[in-house]
DNA sequence: AACGTTATATCGTATAACGTAATAGTAAAA
DNA sequence: TTTTACTATTACGTTATACGATATAACGTT
């Protein structure tokens, strides 16, 4: 079985951003960026939230102000456990192979 | 300029291939289908390869048949290894929120 | 009160990366 | 001899991405 691999990096920050907590795109925005120190634009951000909501892998919540909070929907979750494991794998042999174990 | 996201997966996986041994493209693909089940189709391949070679990561080697054979270059080898190092990094802190440790 | 700054989100655009497929030639196998 | 495996190139349409412009609300400071 030929399976075609997308682990599109910003998608999977956002993801894990939303693994540990509710958080809507601001709040996601910050977290990437204290963690990694990767900073996404508006443009980049809201795209690829977009792009996970129409996957059903996040969804919004309602919320009374102007903040939409999104949280990982039970599908993302297993997603992204299998797209972490696949990496693992992948960075796992890359690691061998440069001699760093 | 775009800069390129940090696991574009295509180039990596070339790269990792090529950290073991020199390989001429269709041996990286074969390589990468084994590994990982991932296969990529020619045009995939070959422009992820166009790209690394113009970035100096790898470079073709002299062949007397028509394969071409490429090498990681010493700037490859050093992109590798940071790349893999925050993708472990990424990998870890999900792994985490995820509860799987 | 006015002003600047931070918080929050949407939309548009140009380009790069990707997937798919068509093409082509050479070598090996049946 | 015919077919299948090797090996690579090129073109095209689609999607993802980076980047920036825009908008509004809230907060802080002068």
């Amino acid at each position: 079985m030929v399976k075609k691999s997308r682990f599109s990096e910003n998608s999977l920050l956002i993801l894990i951003s939303l693994a540990e907590k509710e958080r809507h795109g601001y709040a996601i925005m910050e977290d990437i960026e204290k963690n990694y120190d990767i900073k996404l634009g508006p443009g980049t951000l809201y795209g690829a939230i977009a792009r996970l909501e129409k996957e059903g892998y996040i969804r919004v919540l309602e919320s009374e102000d102007r903040k939409k909070p999104y949280k990982l929907t039970e599908e993302g979750q297993q997603y992204l456990t299998e797209q972490l494991k696949e990496i693992q794998k992948v960075t796992t042999i890359g690691m061998k192979r440069l001699g760093l174990v």
